[in-house]
DNA sequence: GTATTTGTCAACCAGTTGGTTGAATAAGGG
DNA sequence: CCCTTATTCAACCAACTGGTTGACAAATAC
């Protein structure tokens, strides 16, 4: 449990901002420029260029350098992180479910056959 | 896209915090009162409350009510949205990352294919 | 060189967050 | 009924966030 903690903080929080969201949507169709990203949106393009500071400090994207430009470019190993965090703890809880679930079965099955009027059931 | 947004943004900000993560390994394991969860950790029990209270509204945990106990249990639905989010957009950049590097080994292997003292590859 | 394009940094503001303490509520137990 | 247990609500505070505008920096184009 190093620092992944720092990285999946920052990995949340980056993506829990509806706009963030969208420029990871957008960027996982294609890199684009701060300039570009900031087009569709009515915010101010300083407004836009934090938000990719914000993914970036998160791992979620990387920059290059082309001429004046700074393309961005998703970091799809950073949402595996995400992804394989969420799944472990979904995955536990479902199965314990699936558990619970199948020990309430036979408990009641176990009541049925409890029951003094019970009917032989084969 | 309807308010699965609004779940969305509350979801991943609930996860963004460290404490909560840990409730929520914690939780896959069993479900569990405020009482219990509160106590390995130094802040206050009303931290901690409200802390469950982010998770409750964030759709990731539920309760019911036993006596004065009001159980928390996770919800792994509400997880399973959040992977289907981002694996959506991670499998979409991915899959790209995959189609240019075909392309550009096949450009490279074009480039070889049209150097004067090629060599025949098979 | 100077101007243009592309982007960041800095200062500020309003609203949210995570923490505190103290009071209030809810449901049983004696 | 009062007492205890379990939990929430309310008020407050410091720190962080997302937005703004204006100045600055870097790389290229002329």
């Amino acid at each position: 449990m190093g620092d992944s903690t720092q990285q999946l903080d920052r990995a949340f929080a980056a993506l829990a901002d509806p706009t963030r969201r969208d420029l990871v949507a957008r960027l996982s169709v294609s890199d684009a420029t701060v300039g570009e990203l900031a087009e569709p949106y009515e915010v101010s393009f300083q407004a836009i260029s934090k938000h990719v500071k914000v993914l970036e400090d998160a791992g979620l994207v990387t920059r290059s350098r082309d001429a004046q430009r700074r393309p961005v470019h998703l970091n799809p190993e950073a949402l595996d992180l995400m992804t394989q965090w969420i799944e472990r703890y979904r995955r536990e809880a479902e199965e314990r479910y699936r558990r619970l679930d199948a020990l309430l079965a036979r408990t009641a099955q176990d009541d049925e056959d409890r029951r003094p009027d019970k009917e032989q059931t084969s």
